[in-house]
DNA sequence: GTGTGACTCTTAGTCCGTA
DNA sequence: GTACGGACTAAGAGTCACA
């Protein structure tokens, strides 16, 4: 999985549980909100100023939007 | 304080810790030298792709490379 | 082993639309 | 409110020679 699905999701994740619009928080990071849309949808390798920027209007640290998901495990059966 | 000045020292420190040099560093990233050497001078904002591939050669998660130091009491003599 | 200026090429990021 | 395209500008990605 790449790293930009990654921050994809986290990205989408984190703006919703805030409960805001791609709009909305393009807006407050002072990012163009066609490019919100874009990452949301990996099309492109952000900078980390611009994931700081999301991660401070999300009131979260840079950090969590690029951590991985953690695994789904089959119950049973570890390698 | 920028976040690539973040990323910078964070590599920097990482790098040093695995006692690597800028050189081998870069070899196994599969990455220039003297970009390495410019990350470190906080001269890009690099992105996350990058950041990814050097926390991977480093053995740690992307996220260790954007964390804030906590802060320092003002002594103002730290550089 | 590292810093730096100069350089090219690619991509991030903006701004305009339409659906 | 979001996806997506085209055209554009700023900045990163990547290399080199030389200190």
């Amino acid at each position: 999985m790449d790293i930009r699905e990654v921050f994809a999701r986290n990205l989408r994740a984190a703006r919703q549980a805030k409960g805001l619009s791609q709009e909305e928080l393009a807006h407050r990071a002072d990012i163009d909100r066609t490019y919100i849309s874009s990452l949301e949808r990996s099309v492109y390798n952000a900078s980390i100023d611009v994931v700081e920027r999301l991660a401070t209007v999300l009131d979260i640290e840079a950090c969590e939007l690029l951590k991985r998901p953690p695994k789904e495990m089959p119950t049973e059966l570890d390698d």
